[in-house]
DNA sequence: CGACCTCTTGATCGATGTCAAAAGGTGTGG
DNA sequence: CCACACCTTTTGACATCGATCAAGAGGTCG
C-alpha cells in the first residue's frame, strides 16, 4: 500500500529523511500523498524535481487526474480556503512550499507563480481540448508526445504512471488505454519495451493523431 | 452571419461604438471574435461586464469551449506569444486590455491577476474532471448550477448560449445536450420556458447529480 | 404567410466501457 | 535458483452510451 503523509496526519508535510521540520524545500518520496482534496488550504507548493500528479474525485470514486506536474510547476490552490485537488508525487520529489501570506508579502515570488498560473492555465486548455473532443488513440498520442520534449527523440521515456493512473488522467479505461498502446505499437508508431517504456518511432504521425501540439 | 473583429484585421480591438483608438475599456457587441486562437499575443484581457467564451479547434475543425467568462476573469493567455485561444462575447460585453509589459510595471494587476488565475485554475479542475468522467446528463446538471448561483432559486435563468455551443463546452453534440435537456425535464427537475430559458426546480436532485458543487 | 434558424425526437451505428480470463513481471521464501 | 503469490497489463466478448443521420416541430423575422 502506498504511504500517506499529509497535513491531518502529521500537521506538516515531513521529508522522509532528514530535513528541519517547517523547513520549506522537502524532500518526498514516490507515491505519497501529499495533500488531500477538501483539507484546508494553508499552503502553496512548487515543485522543484520529480513530478507530481493532481487529481479530483467524484462521490462515488470516479477518478480524474486533472494535471502532471513538472519542475517549476505550482500546487496547492485553493478554492474557499479549501484545496481544490489532491496532490500525489508519481516519482522522489523535492518540493517547496510557501505560506499563503507570502504571497502578498514576496512580489518575486508572485511573479513567478503569475508566469507559471499563465502557463498552466493554458496546458489546462490543451487537457480540455482533449477531453472533450479526442478519441482514445489520439489521447494516448496526445499524452506521450506531451511526455516527449521535442529534444528527445528516438529516447526511452519512463513512464512512471500505471495504465490506471494514464486512463483517469486521459478520461478513459485502463483496458481502453492498454488497446490504444497496443494499436500505436500494431501501426509502427511507437515502441514498447516493457509496459512502462516506451519510444515514439514515428513522430509526424503521433503529431498528426494528437492534432498539432 | 456573426461579426467577426480581431487584431489582423484592425490592429486594435474597436468597439462598435464610439471610443478612443487604444483606449484600455471597450464595449463589445454579442457574438463578437475578440482574438483568434494562433495570433500573436499582445494584450491581456479582462471582463467588465458581459460573458466571454474561449475556445480552441482541432486541425480538423472539431471544437471546444474551454472556459465560460464573466466579470473579473482574464483572458488572453499565451504560450509562446500566440494566443492559446479564441475568445468571443456571448453577450455585448465591457472588456479592459492591458498590454503584455504592464504586468512586469502594475504589481496592483499583477495581484489581480494572480488572484483570478488561481480561481480560473480551480474552474478548470472542475471542468476537466466533468470532461474526463461525468455522463451527459451530469454534465448538463452540472452546467446549470455553475450558472446558476446559490442566491438565485426559483429565479429564471437566461441561456446566451445555442445547443452547440453548450455542446461543445460539455463535450457532448448538441443533439445529446438537447436530450438531456428533456429528460432533466421529464424527471421534474428543471423547467424550460422557452429553449433558452431554465429554472432549476429541484436543486437537491441537480446537486446529486452533478456531484457535489 | 413563408423562409430560415434552432431545437427536438427517432432510428441506427460504433467507440468505449464492462466483465472476465489469461499473460507477463516482480519480489519473497524455500 | 526455482516456485509461488501478487500485481499489472493485455486480450477477448459483450453491453451501453452517446454520435451520427434524418426528419419534423417550433420560433422569429421579413
Amino acid at each position: 500500500m502506498r504511504q500517506i503523509i499529509d497535513e491531518r496526519t502529521g500537521g506538516t508535510v515531513r521529508p522522509p529523511y532528514g530535513t528541519e521540520p517547517h523547513c520549506p524545500t522537502v524532500r518526498i518520496a514516490a507515491h505519497v500523498t501529499v495533500l488531500h482534496e477538501g483539507d484546508p488550504a494553508r499552503r502553496i507548493m512548487e515543485v522543484v524535481e520529480g513530478a507530481v500528479m493532481l487529481s479530483k474525485l467524484l462521490p462515488d470514486g470516479r477518478r480524474q487526474v486533472v494535471e502532471l506536474l513538472g519542475p517549476g510547476d505550482v500546487f496547492g490552490l485553493a478554492h474557499a480556503d479549501i484545496y481544490a485537488c489532491s496532490a500525489e508525487t508519481l516519482t522522489p520529489a523535492t518540493i517547496n512550499t510557501h505560506e499563503r501570506g507570502a504571497l502578498e508579502r514576496d512580489p518575486v515570488l508572485a511573479a513567478r507563480l503569475l508566469r507559471r498560473f499563465e502557463a498552466q492555465l493554458c496546458v489546462m486548455h490543451a487537457h480540455a481540448l482533449m477531453l472533450g473532443r479526442m478519441s482514445a488513440l489520439e489521447r494516448v498520442a496526445f499524452f506521450l508526445l506531451r511526455l516527449m520534449p521535442d529534444g528527445m527523440v528516438g529516447t526511452t521515456l519512463h513512464l512512471s504512471m500505471t495504465r490506471q493512473e494514464i486512463a483517469d488522467f486521459l478520461g478513459l479505461t485502463l483496458e481502453t488505454v492498454s488497446r490504444a498502446f497496443s494499436e500505436l505499437k500494431r501501426r509502427g508508431l511507437v515502441v514498447l519495451q516493457r509496459a512502462d517504456e516506451v519510444r515514439i518511432q514515428d513522430r509526424g504521425s503521433m503529431r498528426r493523431l494528437a492534432g498539432a501540439l
